[in-house]
DNA sequence: GATGAATGAGTGTTCATTCAT
DNA sequence: CATGAATGAACACTCATTCAT
């Protein structure tokens, strides 16, 4: 018997994430894929159910490996601010190191595909920062607010920065990293009177 | 629906604009857009080059009237804080009373068509602000930093928590949206000393 | 706008029948269909839902077609046998009239699409028989027997020899048709005392 | 089903009829049938040349159980009425132990793939019967009419009412077998003067 | 202006079969 | 002997677009 080839595994997934980046969901399609990965279209299908699986199961892999790194080294008892800044930090080397990754996952997040994954499924990584919300608000650190709101201005401002298709031309440099994630800080931080 | 004749026009903007929502762009043909809409697939192509047209000019229409209604009673004489707590609010009037118009638009950039939109074009009506936020880093109200900084927290939060399929599920009432907007501005204001 | 084509319609149903004909369901594709009728395989979905529509309407169609010649001149008081004899000859007449319309047919009925038709539909055109099968019982001319041993010995013989390829050679001449019928005849008919 | 090692054979017999008779040779793909008898697609290639290969001799299979059966016992010197009595009995017996394997012949018959078959083969077991046909008639006990109308009598209707699938839901008991041969009988008999 | 008919090129997917183990 | 991996070719079907009216 044959043994699967991890190789072609692989090739499908970069195959698929490049042409995604280059073409978009629409014009990127299973037999384009094939071609790209050296790769007949049966192969595809070998190692997913269909098109959508294809494209939810890569979703779900760049996301699981955003996560490990984004969290390394988180410290629960650390204070928040200090784990936020490492957390911006880890994000911005994640997507130095995995160019078209995260240019996937914002275009996947942003398109329907987006309907078929379980929502808790999505914040998992980041769950252990809600009880620091909590308990920071508690302490009058940060505002005590939805927290909505607070992701609103975490994740979102540090995904469009971190993905060159939108951060607008500006090179983030450890300096610019640093200001921007002071100007999260800002936003839900508390001021004592 | 029953639009006829001459509003077809208009049929076909709504009809691209629900389906789109719905079944994304990837599933949305042309044929399907035609039947929604009830008009023949010929007719669309009387309006619209191609497709492409169709889904960009939907696009830039979308837009001019989202600027139109944020920018409106736009005072460049009146404080920074002021102009941007009127655009926060008018942001959110334009999604109350258009529903789905902001989701698709959001769709929009997020997909390989944007590409096919002149940058400059995208700021259009925000361009008004660059001046002000110049002149308020001056007077050091806000922080002197890159313009893209401050509209990753301007805009984007704002975006995502406009857009109910972002917002988590958030109600978007009179007191989150000031407070929304307090940590936009609490995210760009300099504190002295 | 432009009409539909008759010819295409036609070119369709006589290039399927051709093609199941020859190389068998399993075999006919839609594109070979499209290539044997000089038609684009998109054309073939103007006019039908699917393959399988296609498939059914062909044989409802011919259905309709040897129903209204085989009952033509049908009389429903006149004696059975004289119906009888008539059916006989007129399905004969189809049959050599039409040559190919009953071979698909036949293989219709033997295929699992026959499941797709209605039960009652196959039997329209004979439902007048049936209240001359139960009054000729009456009368003591044909056994009293159930009906569907009356109609196996009635159709299945008339269909097997009616079709070139289950004949087995034999060459239905008017006398063979002749003969056929009266051993059909002796099959049903009463022996007084 | 579960059968194992040395029993692959059969259980790629067994597969394959369930699935033919279940939905029709169109859709019963060799990967389908490998997966119904838990087998790989590889295996069914040890066994048989091509699939063509496969279906044809599951068929001859069939048909050589069948002959085995309805001829057993059969007595040259019997007078014919007695053996085609057997035979029918024979047969409704065959069908009633092997649901399933008539059904399949049925529609193996009445697709092209019965071209396949030499001609000869099929009426093996029956060539018997072609000699006491032929005396009969010369004795003046059944009419003297080519071979093949005989069989449209006898074996058509019979194949008509053993398959479930045609009977018309008539359930053959002994005497609804009997009555049905007797009409076979009166068919192909000769009255005198 | 507006239409439904028509289509070649393409879609996602499965096919019968072979290969390497 | 038996397997799951692998595939090119084909499948049924839909696409964006144009044509004739």
């Amino acid at each position: 018997m044959r043994l699967q080839d991890k190789n072609k595994k692989a090739a499908i997934f970069h195959a698929t994430i490049k042409l995604v980046n280059e073409i978009g969901f629409v014009a990127a399609s299973v037999s384009k894929i094939a071609k790209e990965a050296n790769v007949s279209p049966a192969t595809i299908y070998i190692y997913h159910k269909d098109k959508e699986d294809l494209l939810v199961s890569i979703f779900l892999d760049i996301q699981q490996k955003k996560n490990s790194v984004c969290m390394k080294e988180f410290d629960e008892s650390a204070p928040l601010k200090e784990s936020l800044r490492k957390l911006w930090h880890n994000s911005f080397k994640f997507v130095s190191q995995n160019k078209g990754l995260l240019e996937y996952n914002d275009q996947f997040v942003n398109s329907p595909y987006i309907d078929l994954v379980d929502d808790t499924e999505l914040m998992d990584g980041f769950q252990c920062f809600y009880a620091a919300f909590e308990s920071a608000a508690r302490e009058k650190i940060i505002k005590k607010v939805d927290v909505n709101l607070l992701t609103a201005f975490i994740f979102f401002p540090l995904s469009k920065l971190a993905n060159p298709r939108t951060s607008g031309g500006l090179k983030m440099t450890q300096n610019n990293i640093e200001t921007a994630f002071e100007m999260t800080w800002d936003a839900i931080r508390l001021y004592s009177q």
